[in-house]
This record gives structure tokens, C-alpha cells and sequence, in this order.
RNA sequence: GGAGAGGUGGCCGAGUAGGUCGAAGGCGCUCGCCUGCUAAGCGAGUGUACGGGGUAAACCCGUACCGAGGGUUCGAAUCCCUCCCUCUCCGCCA
């Protein structure tokens, strides 16, 4: 959510720079709403101070006789503030609603652009591996070596699931292990683990509410949603709070299935673990101050990133343009993974700088020092990695010739020291 | 799921025959004083949001907020309704 006084002041400038996200926009609706919304307020504000002073009169007076006239009077007065207060909360709430719908403002250094063909390459790192054979796709690899069911998983819940098995169920559960490791121990964030279902303000706090409620799993009989990302539960920790300067940054990971309707992307990637309604995620999340938040959050980017050099998989980073930000973003760096068995670079990890977007909205403040007045936080955050995609990169880039699969060197403890994955 | 108790300011905790309660008192914290040091003591201060004014920082005025939302009333932390949460006991269960 944008800053309502920002808003009123700058509006042609943030017209003009949301503009740069494509899209409809339309916050022709704004000026007259806030105008109307403050004149309601005005009037209604006076009639209640009136209101409150008489009371206190009537209440200081003995004889109710002497102030008939006054109870008549006020009775009338809070008839026309009842009328009034409807008025106002209509207005608020039309305004709240357009306030919601409104994207985040684009950092200054996001470079312009129409769609991802308009992103930036960064850097890449490591390079895509030679085959003396053709590369098979892990779906292909997963179902041969018998650590991947789709068709089973199709018949206990349907299409975009899948079952793990053996080594593969193993693999999954390795990588959980090793990334929260690494960022707990080696980056020092602390390790949470949240609840997997949230309600309708936490999904409003970080961006998904209003506006993308048809892309999430509801539940029927109470409120509550299955969590998209880990980001969700994780940065509405300190919803509704006030922090300490000292406190910040704040660092977490966590790790949590992901659940998406993926409503909207019927035929692609349509095969393999690329794109489930449920998967895996290690999630990375910061609270910082305003001025550290462009630092942080190129070290939250190298972290997600050692993850993959670990693991001995090539990436390339990718910086996000105008057109393709998030909703909620100011700023997204994407990791994007090396597959061979599309021969592409795939998206395994989105790394965004809310600014204080998120922290507005789910009300995230801090004090500078004692009695200074609270300011909103920055919000950051990023998969650390998507674990799924992780797993895939792994069967196709650490694939043999055989079929079999070389387990990364750092990732053999965690397999309880194997080395490879051979048909079973 | 059944029965009962309760949700007040950073914390504890008063406050129900409705009125002068943003809310006693204590703790904590901040500033000042005092005392070789420390502790104790003394004095003052100590919420947030929105709106208006302003040298737009300070500050001043107003409104709202005593779990959330409605209602009754000239007036509600106090009365009524709905919901949420916490605790205790029973049941059930990993």
C-alpha cells in the first residue's frame, strides 16, 4: 500500500512511474475520494466535538429538567453524525479499496521494460554442463529411476502433484536440510517454522489480498488459506508491531510447502515438478531499516545464490524490469537455474525488496531510538531455494550417461553419504 | 465437541446502580536533582492513528481507539447482541 499523503501530493509522478509496470491503472477516482473522505471527516469531527462538550454539561448538571433542551438538541445532533458516519465509512472503505489495488512504486533503478524479454542479465555463474549423450528431462530421469510417481500422485489428488520415493523423497528432504543449515549457520538467520494455513489479514499484509484471491487454496469452513510462500506467515510475524532500531535487521528462514491454484497457466509446463500446486520452498525474509534495504537485500541475493554454487548447479541472475515487478515489489532480482533438459535457464528463486509496502499494510514500524516516532520497516525477501526446482536441477545437471545421478559433494552427508542415485 | 472464567496503555493491575476516564496505582523507561561509587530517594515526563492549524521540526486544537464489529443512550471501558482469542475442567486425539 501506498502512503496516503505521498499519494495526494505526488500523484502525477506515481502515476507516471506505475505506468512503467504496463497495465491498467487507474486512479482517476483518487483525488475526488480523498477530498470527499476529508470534508466528511471535518464535519462529522465538529458535530462530535459539540456533541461531547453538551454531554459533559448534561452530565454535570443536577437537574436533567434545566437541559431538556439540550437532550432534544443532541439527539438531533447524533442523528445527523449517524448519517454522516455511514457516509464516511463508505468513503473510507472506496478509498481503502483503491488504495489496495494499487501497485508498489518501481525502485529508481529498476530498468524499464514491457515483459521479462526486457530483464537484465546480471551475471551468471558456472557454466551448463557438456553432454557426450543426449540430456534426458528429470521427469524422464525421476520416473526411471523410480524416486518420482507422477501417475500415482495423479491418482490420489489429481494433476500438478507428485510422489516422492526412496532416494527421491530422500533428495527432497536433504536439500530442506542443507539450505536451512547453510542460512541458519552460515548466514545467521534464524530458523522458524510457521503455521501452513493463515488468515485473511496476514494474506492482505504481505500483497495477495485483495487482489489475487482466485490464485489461493481456501479452506470451506473457517477463513483460512494455505500459504502460497513461506513469505506470508513469516513477514506477518511482526504485523501490528513496533520494533526496537536495535532489533533491526531481522533475519529469518523458513521452510514450508507452498500450495498455488496456478489458475491462469493451463499448458504450461505441464509436465514435471516445474509447476505444482504444492511444493517445497526454503524461504529467506528481512525486516530492515529503510536505508540498509538496497544492501540487504543484494546480501539476501548472494545467500540464495550460494545455495546453488554449493551445489554445483549454473545460474544466472536476472534483474527484474518495470514490467514484470510483482505486485507488491519495489525491486526483484531472479535466480534463474540451468536446465538441460530445456535447455533454458528456469526461475528458482525470486529475491524482492518491498520497501515499506508490505510494512504499511501489515503495519511493521520501528523507533529510531526512545520516543521518536515509529517508522514503517522494509520488508525483503526470497526463496532460498524453491526446493522442487532444486531437486530438478539436480537430476538433470548431475545426470550419467547411465541414467544415474552424481549427488552433489555437499549434499552426500545429508544422503547419508551417497553418491549417486542408480536405479534401485 | 460440552461446561466455566477472562480479554484495559511496554508490562502488572484498578475501574460495572453509564457521565468530569486516554483511563487510578505500581513496575519499566526517559530527563533532571541528590548521594565518594552503586543501590535507594526526590521531581517531571512517558500511546497510536486520522483531520485542522502552524516558522510544517518543535508545538497547538479536534476526533477515534479499554480484543473486533454492531446496538441502546444526550453520553459507554462500563448495558445488550454477534464474532475472535486466551485460560481451567471434561471428552476426543498425534
Amino acid at each position: 500500500m501506498l502512503d496516503l499523503k505521498y499519494l495526494r501530493d505526488h500523484l502525477d509522478e506515481v502515476e507516471r512511474r506505475l505506468q512503467q509496470r504496463g497495465g491498467e491503472l487507474n486512479l482517476s477516482g483518487f483525488r475526488d475520494l480523498d477530498q470527499r473522505r476529508r470534508a466528511l471527516l471535518q464535519e462529522a469531527e465538529t458535530l462530535k466535538a459539540e456533541r461531547n462538550q453538551v454531554s459533559a454539561l448534561i452530565g454535570r448538571t443536577k437537574d436533567k429538567s434545566q437541559v431538556q433542551g439540550e437532550i432534544a438538541r443532541m439527539k438531533e445532533v447524533s442523528e445527523r453524525i449517524k448519517g454522516l458516519d455511514a457516509e464516511l465509512k463508505s468513503a473510507e472503505e472506496a478509498l481503502q479499496a483503491l488504495l489496495m489495488q494499487i501497485p508498489n512504486i518501481p525502485h529508481e533503478q529498476v530498468p524499464v521494460g514491457q515483459s521479462e524479454n526486457d530483464n537484465l542479465e546480471v551475471r551468471s555463474w558456472g557454466a551448463p554442463p557438456r553432454f557426450s549423450f543426449t540430456p534426458k528431462a528429470h521427469w524422464d530421469l525421476g520416473e526411471e529411476l523410480g524416486i518420482i510417481d507422477f501417475e500415482r500422485a495423479g491418482k490420489i489428488t489429481g494433476a500438478r502433484f507428485s510422489l516422492m520415493r526412496g532416494a527421491g523423497a530422500r533428495l527432497e528432504r536433504a536439500l530442506i536440510n542443507l539450505m536451512l543449515d547453510l542460512h541458519t549457520q552460515e548466514h545467521k538467520y534464524v530458523e522458524v517454522l510457521p503455521p501452513f494455513m493463515v488468515n485473511r489479514d496476514s494474506m492482505t499484509g504481505t500483497g495477495q489480498l485483495p487482489k489475487f484471491e482466485s490464485d489461493l487454496f481456501h479452506t470451506d469452513d473457517v477463513d483460512f488459506f494455505l500459504v502460497p510462500t513461506a513469505e506470508v506467515p513469516v513477514t506477518n510475524i511482526h504485523r501490528d508491531e513496533i520494533l526496537a532500531a536495535a532489533q533491526l535487521p531481522i533475519s529469518y528462514t523458513a521452510y514450508t510447502p507452498c500450495f498455488r491454484k496456478e489458475a491462469g497457466s493451463h499448458g504450461r509446463d505441464v509436465r514435471g515438478l516445474i509447476r505444482q500446486h504444492q511444493f517445497n520452498k526454503v524461504e529467506l525474509v528481512k525486516f530492515t531499516r529503510p536505508e540498509d534495504s538496497d544492501a540487504e537485500l543484494q546480501s539476501l541475493l548472494g545467500h540464495a545464490e550460494k545455495v546453488l554454487q554449493i551445489l554445483e548447479l549454473p545460474y544466472r541472475v536476472v534483474d527484474l524490469c518495470s514490467g514484470d515487478l510483482g505486485f507488491s515489489a519495489a525491486r526483484t532480482f531472479d535466480i534463474e537455474v540451468w536446465l538441460p533438459g530445456q535447455q533454458a535457464y528456469r526461475e528458482i528463486s525470486s529475491c524482492s525488496n518491498f520497501r515499506d509496502f508490505q510494512a504499511r499494510r501489515a503495519g511493521i514500524r520501528f523507533r529510531r531510538e526512545e520516543g521518536a516516532k515509529p517508522e514503517f520497516v522494509h520488508t525483503l525477501n526470497g526463496s532460498g531455494l524453491a526446493v522442487g526446482r532444486t531437486l530438478v536441477a539436480i537430476l538433470e545437471n548431475h545426470q550419467q550417461e547411465d541414467g544415474s545421478v552424481v549427488v552433489p559433494g555437499a549434499l552426500r552427508p545429508y544422503m547419508g553419504g551417497l553418491e549417486r542415485i542408480g536405479k534401485s
